[in-house]
DNA sequence: CCATTGACCTGAGCGC
DNA sequence: TGCGCTCAGGTCAATG
């Protein structure tokens, strides 16, 4: 479900409410997620002190002051919730962990892909698990980026699904990205002229820091640790559009699978050519 | 090495 | 009301 902007709202709501606190207890309700959670997670944890919430691409990094730091993703429908001690289980809660001040952290995960890892220090957070460049900072790889795509025979929309070129980017932002882009979202990465890029690395960055600023999009069911719900998805051009009018032309938006997954787009504003 | 497909898992929504 | 089908914000292993 979620992509960076989600993510990096998750993080912020996470540091805000939970930096500095001590943890008093570790509670593993299921252990099966992607990868199953380690048996040592509360050894591991306990009586550490949370000392920074990280994002890279759709990862978070939650960094103690101990010798582990827990990895998260949250696949397509994971959640944390922070609550109080009285908080009773529900359906698909994973993990709980009690801290300090009276606050408690669910993780939530109905169809759990989403996982948790501990990771020994030190984090390297520029090689994590080798993914991509930072969307906001692939201008400053435009180069290496350019070299890169323009020798692949995948459509640029592939491409931008793929995290190890640009990280962070899911399903959602992509077709938004390439609609603003003006590039259809099959034009193969080797068509891409130079122009086409420029406005793509324009485009990654203006799309993803406007949704940051609405807290992300809530379509189904994603929302922030506080349980407030994001605001982009009320400013979509195309995601979900199919049928309705473009905003540039007289054209209506079109639906279509590519790679198993839909894209939405504008055949007539953005040409494959 | 590269591109494509299906598997993982649960629930919601739709047509019949 | 219920059945069966398709779809959903993501990755990763297996295949050609």
């Amino acid at each position: 479900m979620p992509e960076l902007p989600e993510v990096e709202t998750v993080c912020r709501g996470l540091s805000k409410k939970l930096l500095k606190l001590n943890v008093l207890k570790v509670k593993v309700f299921n252990k099966k997620l992607r990868y199953n959670i380690s048996k040592n997670i509360e050894k591991c944890l306990i009586h550490n002190k949370i000392k920074a919430i990280i994002r890279r691409g759709k990862n978070g990094i939650i960094v103690f002051s101990g010798k582990y730091n827990l990895h998260f993703h949250l696949g397509m429908t994971g959640k944390f919730l922070i609550t109080t001690p009285n908080y009773k289980k529900k359906k698909h809660d994973h993990l709980l962990i009690r801290f300090d001040e009276n606050l408690v952290l669910i993780y939530n995960d109905v169809r759990k892909f989403g996982y948790l890892e501990l990771i020994k220090k030190p984090l390297d957070i520029v090689s994590f698990r080798g993914i991509g460049i930072e969307p906001f900072l692939c201008k400053s790889f435009e180069k290496e980026l350019f070299l890169k795509i323009c020798k692949k025979e995948r459509s640029i929309k592939d491409i931008l699904l793929d995290q190890n070129y640009i990280c962070g980017i899911g399903n959602i932002y992509a077709s938004e990205i390439l609609y603003r882009s003006k590039i259809s979202p099959f034009k193969l990465g080797k068509n891409l002229c130079e122009n086409d890029f420029n406005n793509l690395l324009n485009s990654v960055e203006y799309i993803l820091n406007k949704a940051i600023k609405k807290g992300g999009s809530s379509i189904k069911n994603y929302k922030n640790i506080d349980e407030q719900l994001g605001y982009f998805q009320v400013e979509f051009k195309v995601y979900n559009k199919e049928g309705m009018a473009c905003h540039q032309c007289d054209n209506l938006i079109a639906k279509k699978k590519q790679s198993g997954r839909s894209t939405f787009f504008c055949k007539d504003c953005q040409p494959i050519n």
